[in-house]
DNA sequence: TGGAATGACATTCAAATGTATGTTATTGTG
DNA sequence: CACAATAACATACATTTGAATGTCATTCCA
């Protein structure tokens, strides 16, 4: 049977393969034939094969529009964290319910409920890159180490500072010379969870929140 | 049998399906009784069957991982990025074919090839609150608007600079001080693309890049 | 030149996955 | 209470779909 030029073929399979996947439509392996043209599945299986062998692709065993892409695996990590409007002045789960959005977050380290987003206020954190409006992913955790940018609440209000534990206080510390420290009882503050992702949203295309 | 109080359980299924959606999984029907728990595929069948009843999923035909959120998608859509490590000197398509990873990106208005991210290098734009080591997740287009942020190619080197068109020539502003605008002629100036995002991972829990 | 690697074809097998049939128990309503 | 609707279970069937087996022609390289 003919054949075209050397690795040409694979190229296109592969680029057809990650246009999808990055479409988020993962594509079957008859679809990639008929993508290509090919006349026998065989032949889009064997370029599927060679790719993931060269780790351009990584495969699903047995798993039906199984093919990935690799580095990051991405896909199986995403995970969409609620945006939410109003300060958390309760417990978190309620304010949950009813969120702006969702941010898609590559979550590897973080349980899928343990992620959720706030929409920075003021400009206390200039200093450290975080703007006002600029959007907060934080994972939910009740403690927090030296310089962890974190959000806290205190009373009814939460607020994103950088953490410093002084003793029996807390030090939660504004990234900007015109606002002062706040220095409170360890009672008195409530970790809320820690920063871990600061996005700033310059063309609005349409994210959530 | 035992069952749940009305309409509860279908709207768990229906969160399932729609967050695994959004994520750009399409999860099957066994996948769907496992995470809510039945004990039968039939369930979970019948709760989906509801779903596209009541229009609130699509179903395609005999489609493995076939199900869809209904109309033009008013949610999120979430696409992958690719993270470009080096700077793209030459045709940006080369670059994108060795990505140092993947970012999940909510891309309404944008194609899903149109997007790449870069990582910052230099302070050059510290006072937009764009800082070394940061992301910056760009849409391609030739052209920009005064005062976009976009990533210009001039000579090797890519840059993400302030866009300033003066009459024949194009000021790409840093927003530092400390540094000097570039003022090139229009033809020795290629603009890549229009910053649309800026992300700081501050806690690596695995996102790639 | 001759073997190894590659590209492609035709076909089959097996696992996954969507769909259908039938049954039981609980809840709600007239 | 009778009856419809709902929730769930168990199981079987059919299609899709990923993998496997075998063959042949072309290209590449020593």
């Amino acid at each position: 049977m003919g054949r075209t030029p050397a690795g040409e073929t694979r190229e296109k399979v592969f680029a057809f393969v990650r246009d999808r996947l990055l479409a988020g439509q993962p594509p079957t392996v008859r679809e990639v034939q008929e993508a290509l043209g090919f006349r026998a599945v065989r032949t889009a299986q064997q370029h599927l094969e060679r790719l993931v062998g060269d780790g351009r692709l990584v495969a699903g065993r047995h798993r039906a529009r199984g093919y990935r892409l690799p580095g990051s695996t991405p896909g199986a990590r995403t995970v969409l964290a609620p945006v939410l409007g109003r300060v958390p002045a309760g417990a978190l789960d309620e304010a949950i319910e009813d969120p702006d959005g969702y941010l898609p977050v590559d979550a590897r380290g973080a349980a899928a409920g343990d992620l959720f987003a706030l929409r920075v206020h003021g400009e206390s954190m200039t200093g450290a890159g975080i703007l006002p409006g600029d959007l907060v992913i934080v994972r939910r955790q009740p403690t927090a180490a030296t310089g962890d940018v974190v959000v806290a609440r205190v009373g009814e209000e939460a607020t994103v500072k950088t953490f410093r534990p002084r003793g029996r206080q807390v030090e939660l510390r504004p990234e900007n010379p015109a606002f002062e420290p706040i220095v409170l009882d360890t009672g008195e503050v409530a970790i809320l969870g820690k920063v871990v992702e600061v996005r700033r949203i310059l063309d609005p295309r349409g994210v959530a929140g």
